[in-house]
DNA sequence: TGACATAGCGCAAACGTGTGCATAAATAGC
DNA sequence: GCTATTTATGCACACGTTTGCGCTATGTCA
């Protein structure tokens, strides 16, 4: 008769036993005999016996819950960390909640705080590039490791790419290609992200004597659309660049549906650098050059931090950098003379 | 002194209140006056109150869970199929628990139990292609929606695309360019959509009176080295087919990327159609030819199903099945006479 | 003035589980 | 055969919340 309704006491009775037994029985406690493991498990199958998380959340006081905040979960970075963290959870038998905040700061403190209710074992998180306050103060109380994006208010782990070190990989391959004009699309600076990245183009451009135009700067939202925009605008310029540098896979995306529409040969016409990399890269035209991020591994280890034992916590460094590497391809050439 | 430890009892001492008044107030009940429900409110935001989600699911029986559970959450097929859900979601409250399979049936089953723990309020899955048995009965005993994969033993309702009539479109459009030498890259008959895809392949080229052969059926895991790999092998047949349908974007990828390296031209020596759109196709050469599948609508009427009002419940129909439509781009040509 | 409706709130009982402690049974030591 | 020790199990309480029911004020009407 397997009915989800099937309860502990429901099985001791139907057992003999007490539901204290049973309960030991079925956490594989020491004290209690093989024999009887044994025929409790064979009476939770036959009854369908699901335990009640709820009960169980009240009396330990913690759940076996994780969480997931990201802005958007179709961007293949944050699909990627929530792959390798479903991966962890279901190996140690813990459970993954989905946050989707959408970029929308009240949205994410509403799912924060829906979050807490389930007093959740610990939480990796990309915020929003302003915050609400309740949403760092609820960050206080819990385990949190910071995934790509960084708010310096936030207590806990980090880890992420070397922007700025990216940006700056990016530019000075494109200096030493004879650009000088070299375009920047990217996100706001409100962002830890866009704002290492910025930061990154200015200062390796005003190291090789290079004055950064700010006419050559096309700050917008993260989106193919925002892209296309961007690189239009950018191409609209006079002096017209000789050189885009794309701060993320889906501005690039947009910026080559533009180029192609706009029929601009590249790198003829002008050469274009991608930061992050991805699969379809090696599609457009003589393929598209790309300073890629260890995304795998950076998610791989933001997975492994939030497991840690707490023996191994707070070893001094609170933060994990990982270094990016340029991958050639054909949309970069010399600068014609 | 805002500490999460806060309970109802703890704001009802403070307010001199009791803790049932406190609930009422907290859940909006009607027979509180709004001078308490004011105080009250204010109280638990000055404390830092979070209601332990166990408690209530333990005293209610149900939790405000909605399950997802999808083979890889970096496909891009179900990475929109959660942010819908998870929009969906936040506006009603719920909370969006993910559970990634791996296409592992073991693994499925271990995370589905754990799901229902939780009392979930419905679930959206797409099941691997041999579930286990537990997996089907214990789906039976929750509101449950089927999504793209449809496994026949499991009640509830069905959203997708009709694949057989995407396979259909596909080959008649190759058909009518001249092409009789079709080759079919896709996955395992076990799976639902992998069945009908074949079927809708194998029915339109005998109703032209052209005899599937076999030799021109590539079988093959989803992934992007498997459409690499299928390609190889099936452009090595002799005669060579002159035309690929490759039944997945990632197939299809994977066989882009083959056909570059090996130098075939596109269309001049094989046509390329895809199942499944993507962005990139249009940057692929003088772009990829492709049978668009909603996956927009399709991710949002699963979401609205599962959400729909018991009252509209079983009119009938059990299964949704959205039609694809063509996009013709470059990559499928008249063939050479 | 007393009966009565109503709004606002308190009492207390569950919900199912984990766990400290006591207890019973079995074994061993003398 | 009695005690000490180990092994296996039962007892009882607590966790924080929701909710049916009952109680108290306050006002209303006869």
């Amino acid at each position: 008769m397997p009915s989800s309704k099937t309860t502990l006491k429901d099985l001791a009775a139907h057992l003999g036993l007490a539901h204290s037994t049973v309960s030991r029985a079925l956490s594989n406690h020491d004290a209690i005999s093989q024999d009887t493991k044994d025929r409790v498990r064979h009476a939770a199958r036959q009854y369908g016996y699901v335990a009640n998380s709820g009960a169980r959340l009240l009396r330990t006081g913690h759940s076996q819950t994780v969480g997931l905040l990201v802005p958007d979960i179709v961007n293949e970075f944050y699909a990627t960390i929530a792959k390798n963290l479903a991966d962890d959870c279901s190996q140690r038998g813990h459970q993954l909640m989905l946050l989707v905040s959408d970029d929308d700061p009240q949205r994410e403190l509403k799912l924060l705080q829906a979050l807490l209710e389930t007093r959740p074992a610990g939480v990796v998180v990309a915020l929003t590039a302003v915050p609400r306050k309740e949403t760092l103060s609820h960050l206080a109380g819990v385990r949190c490791i910071q995934f790509l994006r960084v708010h310096a208010k936030v207590q806990g782990l980090t880890v992420g790419a070397d922007d700025a070190a990216a940006a700056r990989m990016a530019i000075e391959h494109l200096l030493s290609l004879g650009h000088r004009a070299i375009g920047y699309v990217g996100v706001s600076e409100a962002l830890s992200t866009g704002a290492a990245r910025l930061r990154g183009y200015k200062e390796t451009l005003e190291e090789a004597g290079v004055a950064p135009d700010p006419a050559l700067i096309a700050l917008i939202e993260p989106s193919v659309q925002g892209g296309a925009r961007a690189a239009a605008q950018l191409m609209d310029r006079s002096p017209r660049p000789t050189a885009l540098f794309l701060s993320s896979p889906q501005l690039a995306l947009g910026g080559a549906q533009w180029l192609n529409a706009a029929k601009l040969r590249v790198p003829g016409d002008v050469s274009v650098i991608s930061y992050g990399n991805s699969s379809w890269f090696d599609l457009w035209g003589s393929g598209l050059t790309a300073v890629s991020l260890p995304i795998q591994e950076l998610a791989a280890t933001a997975s492994a931090l939030l497991f840690r034992e707490s023996g191994e916590e707070l070893s001094g460094q609170t933060s994990v950098l990982l270094a990016p590497s340029l991958v050639k391809r054909g949309s970069t050439a010399r600068m014609r003379a």
